[in-house]
DNA sequence: TATTGTTTTGTAATCGTTTTCATTATAGAG
DNA sequence: CTCTATAATGAAAACGATTACAAAACAATA
């Protein structure tokens, strides 16, 4: 495999010469340019980015940690990252933390080991003080998940109003009792939602349902029909459900559906996400829809900028509310 | 941000032995290693991967090429791709292609550069020659779809014998006219599993269903919805349907019950992949099984194996049937 | 033609490691 | 205490690019 050197030798210039022509940078005759371009191909030469990387103390990498890649609320954000990270000449470094503090830390030694130039954070599940330390010296954002504490810039959405739009939704189409099936309070998001929900119900006087409030463990198929096989046991059975997720809430369709009960007739149903699935369900979700691919652009750039030294703004997307026929 | 340089200086020793520390390597005095050790944490020195890299003309990075992240086939995929890298201490560099060459060259191109020190391609979207001519240089693997021709090693399914055992089944339950929604015969394995299908049908001496036999553009909930609304035009309607994937029967079920017939008393479904919303639908679906997670971690390690030089064979995992309530 | 200014090119240092080979320190044997 | 064998250390050359600075080539002007 051909070297810089080799192609200089064989097209009789130096080798600045030969980098010149490699980055069209600054004036190179154009007679110089062809012969040199001319032994590249010759040769078949390709620049290494390993020397390049050393030299510019980069790597060109974004490092994208996500909690779980088989959950297609990533899936879609990621689809915008990598769009944005290979139009500006970078490309992602994909890991997946399971939410494990160690796994987290291995892959965050990447960017103190010059291996990644920024990371964008799906999940911080690292303690709040190293990150903040860890983002003083390296380039960091968060996306979708945040720690609202430090000053890590994020790309998220406004969690609380969502949850409050779907469940001031359920309460004017006529429920009373609504539950909730949260994730784990751990998350942000998962408080905000809670919030917005309580704010609903507050805001038209219903009281007394406390004990419609689920938590799972985590976010999965199952843990959705656990919680609401869980809320059909209860005395009172709720006539709504608000799922802080699809997943949870297609979950919790298919039990309520295994239990005999209708959707929405007996019980309505919303989600949150809008993955791509929740339009194939029976039937059909109704959800809040978040901007995933928008999102994942804008932490993107909002890393690159970062890395580049420029000032970022935080951006909070806006949501929607997909009816559908779950309620 | 130290370097091996201060590091030495600081405990008076040569980078050498720094480096022998870092390495734990040969034989270095305890005295000389604590010493060298506390500097470091002094320092909170963290080694380059950049320079390492150089000197070792290694990125231990691996290329993942797929067609598209967001189908969960390939995220149980990557899964085991991940782990298996992680802990043989490469990472994963996820490239999407949206099959298409274009793309794909780009990033096939980064291999070229030395960013990655081999490539674990899902859809090889670009053309035979000039892959075959690749692989000869650089280490490559294939993982579940592949190209017999060449002799790239790959890690896949015996897809006939799948499909050839899903569609006995739905004979077996007492279907004759079975529809097969196929997606692009560009695909090897959509040409393997038609002619398990076509197997299956010929051993039981069934005919004339020629027209049961639909190709997708794409493998989306759409495109089996499409199909399956295609079918049901039919004059005569099939009793059972074959799906090439979750997806388009996960599609082709949501049009099913949108049409009012009911599976499986009307219409039998049969899909592949098992994906985790398969068990989700209403009803369950029917499907084969592809270890996902396992052929992921099989394909790292090949490759993993072939970048050390090592002679590596083929693997072709078993699947499984997994009956639900869509048969 | 000599002088000046502007392009174009080359030399050599640099990025941060690893590793070969030479050298020095240490221990063990006589 | 000296001599050897071995273990521990260091000096310096890679790896393959980029780039500051110096030098050479060229063009323009007097």
């Amino acid at each position: 495999m051909a070297n810089i050197q080799e192609v200089a030798r064989k097209a009789g210039v130096s080798v600045a010469t030969v980098s010149r022509v490699l980055n069209n940078n600054s004036n190179v005759t154009e007679k110089t340019r062809l012969k040199v371009k001319q032994v590249i191909n010759e040769l078949s030469y390709e620049p290494s980015r390993l020397g390049r990387n050393l030299r510019n103390s980069e790597s060109r990498l974004l490092l994208v940690l996500i909690p779980n890649i088989s959950n297609p609320f990533y899936s879609e954000i990621i689809n915008g990252i990598e769009e944005t990270a290979v139009k500006q000449d970078y490309n992602i470094l994909l890991c997946e933390t399971n939410s494990d503090s160690e796994r987290e830390s291995i892959y965050i030694n990447l960017i103190k080991n010059r291996m990644a130039d920024g990371i964008i954070l799906m999940d911080p599940t690292v303690n709040k003080k190293k990150l903040h330390e860890l983002s003083e010296t390296y380039s960091i954002v968060q996306c979708s998940e945040y720690d609202k504490e430090g000053n890590i810039p994020f790309v998220s959405i406004n969690n609380e109003l969502a949850a409050y739009h779907a469940v001031r939704y359920l309460i004017k189409i006529g429920n009373k009792k609504i539950a909730l099936i949260n994730s784990d309070e751990k998350f942000l998001y998962a408080r905000e939602r809670k919030r917005g929900y309580e704010k609903a119900l507050h805001e038209f006087g219903i009281t007394g349902y406390s004990d419609l409030i689920y938590h799972t463990d985590a976010v999965s198929f199952e843990d959705g029909q656990l919680a609401m096989r869980c809320l059909l046991d209860k005395k009172e059975k709720p006539t709504a459900v608000f799922a802080v997720s699809d997943i949870l809430a297609i979950g919790a369709l298919k039990e309520i559906n295994a239990s005999g009960l209708k959707v929405p007739s007996d019980i309505s149903i919303v989600g949150f996400d809008k993955i791509a699935f929740s339009n194939m369900t029976y039937p059909t979700l109704t959800t809040i829809s978040q901007p995933m691919y928008k999102m994942g652009c804008a932490s993107a750039n909002m890393l690159i900028n970062k890395i580049k030294g420029k000032q970022v703004e935080n951006i909070t997307f806006d949501h929607e509310l997909v009816i559908r026929e779950s309620t």
